[in-house]
DNA sequence: CATAATTGGACCGAAACAGTACTGTTTCCT
DNA sequence: AGGAAACAGTACTGTTTCGGTCCAATTATG
Protein backbone atom coordinates (compact mmCIF):
# COMPACT_ATOMS: atom_id res chain seq x y z
CA UNK A 1 0.00 0.00 0.00
CA UNK A 2 3.08 2.46 -1.05
CA UNK A 3 4.07 2.29 2.42
CA UNK A 4 7.47 2.07 3.81
CA UNK A 5 8.20 -0.71 5.98
CA UNK A 6 8.51 -0.54 9.69
CA UNK A 7 11.80 -0.63 9.68
CA UNK A 8 13.03 2.59 8.41
CA UNK A 9 10.26 4.16 11.01
CA UNK A 10 11.96 2.56 13.54
CA UNK A 11 15.55 3.70 11.95
CA UNK A 12 14.94 7.51 11.78
CA UNK A 13 13.50 7.35 15.45
CA UNK A 14 16.75 6.04 16.11
CA UNK A 15 18.60 8.20 14.20
CA UNK A 16 17.25 11.37 15.75
CA UNK A 17 17.76 10.04 18.81
CA UNK A 18 20.99 8.63 18.22
CA UNK A 19 21.61 12.69 17.02
CA UNK A 20 20.94 13.86 20.18
CA UNK A 21 23.30 12.51 21.68
CA UNK A 22 27.65 13.39 21.57
CA UNK A 23 29.26 9.59 22.68
CA UNK A 24 28.75 6.71 21.04
CA UNK A 25 25.48 4.18 22.41
CA UNK A 26 24.65 0.95 22.30
CA UNK A 27 22.03 -0.87 21.15
CA UNK A 28 20.64 -1.30 24.72
CA UNK A 29 20.25 2.04 25.63
CA UNK A 30 18.49 2.96 22.24
CA UNK A 31 16.06 0.59 22.98
CA UNK A 32 15.67 1.89 25.73
CA UNK A 33 15.97 5.92 25.05
CA UNK A 34 13.17 4.69 21.74
CA UNK A 35 10.97 2.32 23.21
CA UNK A 36 11.78 -0.04 20.38
CA UNK A 37 12.65 -3.64 20.97
CA UNK A 38 16.24 -4.08 21.37
CA UNK A 39 17.21 -6.87 19.19
CA UNK A 40 15.14 -4.75 16.52
CA UNK A 41 16.87 -1.93 16.97
CA UNK A 42 19.84 -3.78 16.67
CA UNK A 43 18.98 -5.04 13.29
CA UNK A 44 18.33 -1.49 12.34
CA UNK A 45 21.69 0.21 13.65
CA UNK A 46 23.50 -2.46 11.66
CA UNK A 47 21.99 -2.46 8.57
CA UNK A 48 22.24 1.78 8.69
CA UNK A 49 26.24 0.80 9.37
CA UNK A 50 26.68 -1.18 6.94
CA UNK A 51 25.43 2.04 4.57
CA UNK A 52 27.76 4.51 6.22
CA UNK A 53 25.11 6.21 8.08
CA UNK A 54 26.48 5.53 10.88
CA UNK A 55 29.70 4.21 12.42
CA UNK A 56 30.17 1.59 14.25
CA UNK A 57 32.92 0.93 17.71
CA UNK A 58 32.95 -2.79 17.99
CA UNK A 59 33.55 -4.64 21.40
CA UNK A 60 33.54 -3.62 24.99
CA UNK A 61 32.53 0.14 25.32
CA UNK A 62 31.24 0.07 21.73
CA UNK A 63 28.61 1.28 20.38
CA UNK A 64 27.35 3.32 17.37
CA UNK A 65 27.76 7.36 16.20
CA UNK A 66 26.34 9.30 13.22
CA UNK A 67 28.92 9.50 10.40
CA UNK A 68 26.81 12.71 10.09
CA UNK A 69 24.83 15.29 10.89
CA UNK A 70 21.26 15.11 11.15
CA UNK A 71 20.64 18.25 8.79
CA UNK A 72 22.86 16.09 5.83
CA UNK A 73 20.71 12.93 6.42
CA UNK A 74 17.57 13.02 4.30
CA UNK A 75 14.71 10.70 4.40
CA UNK A 76 15.16 9.45 1.24
CA UNK A 77 19.23 8.30 2.31
CA UNK A 78 17.36 6.91 5.39
CA UNK A 79 14.98 4.90 3.40
CA UNK A 80 16.98 3.67 0.57
CA UNK A 81 19.58 1.98 3.09
CA UNK A 82 16.77 0.23 4.70
CA UNK A 83 14.02 -0.65 2.09
CA UNK A 84 16.79 -0.52 -0.96
CA UNK A 85 16.31 2.01 -4.00
CA UNK A 86 13.72 3.80 -4.54
CA UNK A 87 11.77 2.65 -7.73
CA UNK A 88 7.83 2.36 -7.94
CA UNK A 89 7.63 -0.29 -10.55
CA UNK A 90 9.86 -3.56 -11.61
CA UNK A 91 9.71 -1.51 -15.11
CA UNK A 92 12.62 0.81 -15.21
CA UNK A 93 15.80 0.87 -16.28
CA UNK A 94 16.73 -2.57 -17.92
CA UNK A 95 14.28 -4.15 -15.58
CA UNK A 96 12.44 -6.94 -16.79
CA UNK A 97 9.39 -5.74 -18.45
CA UNK A 98 7.38 -8.31 -20.28
CA UNK A 99 4.83 -5.96 -21.56
CA UNK A 100 7.45 -3.14 -22.49
CA UNK A 101 7.13 -3.79 -26.44
CA UNK A 102 3.29 -3.26 -25.86
CA UNK A 103 2.52 -1.03 -22.70
CA UNK A 104 3.79 1.81 -24.64
CA UNK A 105 4.30 3.97 -21.80
CA UNK A 106 8.86 3.32 -21.86
CA UNK A 107 10.11 4.73 -18.98
CA UNK A 108 7.71 7.32 -18.07
CA UNK A 109 7.97 5.62 -14.47
CA UNK A 110 10.93 7.12 -14.08
CA UNK A 111 9.57 10.68 -13.95
CA UNK A 112 7.73 9.40 -11.39
CA UNK A 113 10.19 7.61 -8.96
CA UNK A 114 12.15 10.84 -9.47
CA UNK A 115 9.72 12.79 -8.09
CA UNK A 116 8.95 10.85 -4.88
CA UNK A 117 13.07 10.84 -4.41
CA UNK A 118 13.21 14.39 -4.51
CA UNK A 119 10.25 15.27 -2.30
CA UNK A 120 12.20 12.49 -0.02
CA UNK A 121 15.44 14.29 -0.56
CA UNK A 122 14.13 17.69 0.69
CA UNK A 123 13.59 16.38 4.56
CA UNK A 124 16.18 15.87 6.36
CA UNK A 125 16.10 13.82 9.78
CA UNK A 126 16.44 17.46 11.58
CA UNK A 127 13.72 18.65 9.76
CA UNK A 128 11.63 15.76 11.39
CA UNK A 129 12.95 16.50 14.55
CA UNK A 130 12.77 20.28 14.80
CA UNK A 131 9.32 20.18 13.01
CA UNK A 132 10.73 22.76 10.92
CA UNK A 133 9.35 20.11 7.37
CA UNK A 134 6.56 22.07 6.97
CA UNK A 135 7.82 25.70 5.26
CA UNK A 136 9.66 23.46 2.48
CA UNK A 137 7.32 21.68 1.19
CA UNK A 138 4.95 24.66 1.05
CA UNK A 139 7.49 25.10 -2.47
CA UNK A 140 7.03 21.47 -3.46
CA UNK A 141 2.66 21.83 -2.99
CA UNK A 142 2.63 25.03 -5.10
CA UNK A 143 3.00 23.70 -8.42
CA UNK A 144 1.25 20.60 -8.54
CA UNK A 145 -2.56 21.41 -6.58
CA UNK A 146 -3.83 24.77 -8.44
CA UNK A 147 -6.81 22.94 -10.82
CA UNK A 148 -4.89 20.21 -11.29
CA UNK A 149 -5.98 16.51 -11.87
CA UNK A 150 -8.75 14.83 -9.94
CA UNK A 151 -6.38 13.81 -6.92
CA UNK A 152 -9.24 11.93 -4.92
CA UNK A 153 -7.18 12.26 -1.69
CA UNK B 1 11.22 -1.29 -1.14
CA UNK B 2 9.19 1.72 -1.42
CA UNK B 3 7.78 0.07 -4.70
CA UNK B 4 4.25 0.42 -5.46
CA UNK B 5 2.31 -3.46 -6.07
CA UNK B 6 2.63 -4.24 -9.91
CA UNK B 7 -0.99 -4.89 -10.27
CA UNK B 8 -0.76 -0.93 -9.67
CA UNK B 9 1.83 -0.80 -13.07
CA UNK B 10 -0.71 -2.95 -14.90
CA UNK B 11 -3.59 -0.71 -13.93
CA UNK B 12 -1.85 2.47 -15.07
CA UNK B 13 -0.81 0.47 -18.76
CA UNK B 14 -4.64 -0.85 -18.88
CA UNK B 15 -6.02 2.55 -18.54
CA UNK B 16 -4.12 4.67 -20.62
CA UNK B 17 -4.62 1.96 -23.17
CA UNK B 18 -8.31 1.85 -22.53
CA UNK B 19 -8.20 5.60 -22.74
CA UNK B 20 -6.91 5.41 -26.63
CA UNK B 21 -10.38 3.72 -27.41
CA UNK B 22 -13.60 5.34 -27.65
CA UNK B 23 -16.22 2.24 -27.64
CA UNK B 24 -16.38 -0.36 -24.39
CA UNK B 25 -13.53 -2.58 -24.37
CA UNK B 26 -13.69 -6.42 -23.03
CA UNK B 27 -10.80 -7.51 -20.61
CA UNK B 28 -9.44 -10.12 -22.81
CA UNK B 29 -8.87 -7.49 -25.72
CA UNK B 30 -7.37 -5.35 -23.38
CA UNK B 31 -5.19 -8.51 -22.61
CA UNK B 32 -3.76 -8.81 -25.82
CA UNK B 33 -3.40 -5.28 -26.26
CA UNK B 34 -1.07 -4.61 -23.52
CA UNK B 35 0.59 -8.06 -22.78
CA UNK B 36 -1.03 -8.15 -19.32
CA UNK B 37 -2.33 -11.91 -18.45
CA UNK B 38 -5.70 -12.11 -19.31
CA UNK B 39 -7.10 -13.48 -15.36
CA UNK B 40 -5.00 -10.32 -13.93
CA UNK B 41 -5.89 -7.96 -16.23
CA UNK B 42 -9.82 -8.78 -15.65
CA UNK B 43 -8.95 -8.37 -12.11
CA UNK B 44 -7.52 -5.09 -12.08
CA UNK B 45 -10.23 -3.68 -14.42
CA UNK B 46 -12.91 -5.25 -11.55
CA UNK B 47 -11.02 -3.20 -8.85
CA UNK B 48 -10.95 -0.06 -10.83
CA UNK B 49 -14.58 -0.44 -11.42
CA UNK B 50 -15.31 -0.22 -7.50
CA UNK B 51 -13.51 2.49 -7.35
CA UNK B 52 -15.39 3.89 -9.85
CA UNK B 53 -12.22 5.21 -12.58
CA UNK B 54 -14.07 2.87 -14.91
CA UNK B 55 -17.47 1.91 -15.66
CA UNK B 56 -18.96 -1.18 -16.63
CA UNK B 57 -21.20 -2.89 -19.21
CA UNK B 58 -22.20 -6.02 -18.45
CA UNK B 59 -23.54 -8.78 -20.63
CA UNK B 60 -22.49 -9.45 -24.09
CA UNK B 61 -20.96 -6.98 -25.74
CA UNK B 62 -20.48 -5.73 -22.42
CA UNK B 63 -16.71 -4.12 -21.00
CA UNK B 64 -15.33 -1.00 -19.92
CA UNK B 65 -14.97 2.33 -20.74
CA UNK B 66 -13.17 5.36 -18.57
CA UNK B 67 -15.02 7.34 -16.39
CA UNK B 68 -13.08 10.19 -16.91
CA UNK B 69 -10.72 11.57 -19.47
CA UNK B 70 -7.00 10.61 -18.62
CA UNK B 71 -6.00 14.01 -17.91
CA UNK B 72 -8.48 14.01 -15.22
CA UNK B 73 -7.08 11.06 -13.54
CA UNK B 74 -3.93 11.28 -11.59
CA UNK B 75 -1.27 8.73 -10.78
CA UNK B 76 -2.20 8.83 -7.25
CA UNK B 77 -5.73 8.60 -7.93
CA UNK B 78 -5.01 4.89 -8.77
CA UNK B 79 -2.43 3.64 -6.88
CA UNK B 80 -4.90 4.46 -3.35
CA UNK B 81 -7.80 2.31 -6.36
CA UNK B 82 -5.00 -0.45 -6.13
CA UNK B 83 -2.88 -0.29 -2.99
CA UNK B 84 -5.22 1.89 -0.60
CA UNK B 85 -4.26 4.91 1.10
CA UNK B 86 -0.73 6.29 0.62
CA UNK B 87 0.59 6.38 4.28
CA UNK B 88 4.22 5.70 4.58
CA UNK B 89 4.46 4.69 8.07
CA UNK B 90 1.57 3.09 10.41
CA UNK B 91 2.78 6.05 12.88
CA UNK B 92 0.19 8.48 11.49
CA UNK B 93 -3.44 10.24 13.61
CA UNK B 94 -4.60 7.63 15.31
CA UNK B 95 -2.35 4.90 14.63
CA UNK B 96 -1.21 2.12 17.03
CA UNK B 97 2.34 3.42 17.74
CA UNK B 98 3.19 1.92 20.53
CA UNK B 99 6.85 4.56 20.67
CA UNK B 100 4.63 7.62 20.56
CA UNK B 101 5.72 8.69 24.11
CA UNK B 102 9.21 8.05 23.51
CA UNK B 103 10.10 8.27 19.64
CA UNK B 104 9.58 12.12 20.04
CA UNK B 105 8.72 12.98 16.53
CA UNK B 106 4.70 13.35 16.83
CA UNK B 107 3.29 13.49 13.47
CA UNK B 108 6.00 14.48 11.19
CA UNK B 109 5.03 11.70 9.43
CA UNK B 110 1.82 13.17 7.72
CA UNK B 111 4.09 16.13 5.99
CA UNK B 112 6.18 13.58 4.18
CA UNK B 113 3.03 11.89 3.41
CA UNK B 114 2.06 14.86 2.17
CA UNK B 115 4.87 15.34 -0.22
CA UNK B 116 4.30 12.19 -1.60
CA UNK B 117 0.73 12.43 -2.30
CA UNK B 118 1.27 15.72 -4.08
CA UNK B 119 4.18 14.52 -5.99
CA UNK B 120 2.01 11.92 -7.40
CA UNK B 121 -1.14 13.74 -7.81
CA UNK B 122 0.58 15.97 -10.59
CA UNK B 123 1.18 13.52 -12.73
CA UNK B 124 -2.02 12.01 -14.82
CA UNK B 125 -2.42 9.55 -16.76
CA UNK B 126 -2.09 11.68 -20.08
CA UNK B 127 0.97 12.93 -18.55
CA UNK B 128 2.34 9.23 -18.88
CA UNK B 129 1.22 8.72 -22.20
CA UNK B 130 2.13 12.24 -23.94
CA UNK B 131 5.82 11.74 -22.07
CA UNK B 132 4.99 15.84 -20.80
CA UNK B 133 5.27 14.48 -17.19
CA UNK B 134 9.21 16.14 -18.03
CA UNK B 135 8.24 19.81 -17.30
CA UNK B 136 5.91 19.74 -14.67
CA UNK B 137 9.01 17.88 -12.55
CA UNK B 138 11.26 20.27 -13.46
CA UNK B 139 9.77 22.41 -11.01
CA UNK B 140 9.58 19.97 -8.51
CA UNK B 141 13.27 18.94 -9.12
CA UNK B 142 14.95 22.19 -9.00
CA UNK B 143 14.78 22.77 -4.81
CA UNK B 144 15.85 19.93 -3.86
CA UNK B 145 18.83 18.37 -5.89
CA UNK B 146 21.62 21.28 -5.72
CA UNK B 147 23.72 21.45 -2.51
CA UNK B 148 20.83 19.80 -0.73
CA UNK B 149 21.04 16.78 1.85
CA UNK B 150 23.57 13.52 0.96
CA UNK B 151 21.14 12.22 -0.94
CA UNK B 152 23.68 8.94 -1.37
CA UNK B 153 21.04 8.49 -4.40
C1' DC C 1 45.86 -13.28 29.47
C1' DA C 2 41.03 -14.06 30.63
C1' DT C 3 36.58 -12.05 30.68
C1' DA C 4 32.78 -9.43 29.48
C1' DA C 5 30.53 -6.41 26.44
C1' DT C 6 29.13 -5.29 21.85
C1' DT C 7 28.79 -5.53 16.92
C1' DG C 8 28.50 -8.59 12.62
C1' DG C 9 26.31 -11.97 9.91
C1' DA C 10 23.17 -15.84 9.11
C1' DC C 11 18.79 -18.07 9.93
C1' DC C 12 13.75 -18.86 10.44
C1' DG C 13 8.82 -18.14 11.01
C1' DA C 14 4.90 -15.17 9.77
C1' DA C 15 2.37 -12.21 7.00
C1' DA C 16 1.18 -9.93 2.81
C1' DC C 17 0.91 -10.06 -2.14
C1' DA C 18 0.43 -11.63 -6.96
C1' DG C 19 -1.75 -14.62 -9.68
C1' DT C 20 -5.28 -18.14 -10.82
C1' DA C 21 -9.59 -20.53 -10.87
C1' DC C 22 -14.36 -21.05 -10.17
C1' DT C 23 -19.24 -19.85 -9.72
C1' DG C 24 -22.96 -16.62 -10.31
C1' DT C 25 -25.43 -12.75 -12.54
C1' DT C 26 -26.52 -9.85 -16.35
C1' DT C 27 -27.23 -8.74 -21.15
C1' DC C 28 -27.19 -9.25 -26.20
C1' DC C 29 -27.95 -12.04 -30.31
C1' DT C 30 -30.33 -15.69 -32.74
C1' DA D 1 -37.13 -18.11 -25.45
C1' DG D 2 -32.65 -20.13 -25.52
C1' DG D 3 -27.77 -19.83 -25.75
C1' DA D 4 -23.58 -17.34 -25.58
C1' DA D 5 -20.65 -13.60 -24.00
C1' DA D 6 -18.94 -10.77 -20.51
C1' DC D 7 -18.66 -8.77 -15.88
C1' DA D 8 -18.93 -9.60 -10.46
C1' DG D 9 -17.60 -11.76 -6.54
C1' DT D 10 -15.22 -15.16 -3.83
C1' DA D 11 -11.80 -18.45 -2.68
C1' DC D 12 -7.41 -20.67 -3.12
C1' DT D 13 -2.37 -21.31 -3.79
C1' DG D 14 2.49 -20.20 -4.52
C1' DT D 15 5.88 -16.78 -3.85
C1' DT D 16 8.14 -13.06 -1.96
C1' DT D 17 9.24 -9.98 1.61
C1' DC D 18 9.33 -8.46 6.26
C1' DG D 19 10.08 -8.75 11.10
C1' DG D 20 12.35 -10.99 14.64
C1' DT D 21 15.81 -14.28 16.82
C1' DC D 22 20.06 -16.76 17.44
C1' DC D 23 24.96 -17.70 17.15
C1' DA D 24 29.81 -16.28 15.75
C1' DA D 25 33.60 -12.59 15.40
C1' DT D 26 35.89 -8.65 17.79
C1' DT D 27 37.73 -5.55 21.21
C1' DA D 28 38.34 -2.92 25.56
C1' DT D 29 39.02 -3.81 30.39
C1' DG D 30 40.83 -5.86 34.74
Amino acid sequence: MLKLSKLTDYAVVALVRLGQKEEVTTSPVLSRSTGIPEPTVAKVLKILATQGIVTSQRGARGGYRLAHPLEEISIATVIQAIDGPISLTTCVDGGDCDARSTCGLGGQWDMVNAAIRNALSAITLADMKNHTVTDRLGGLRAPSMPGGPAATA
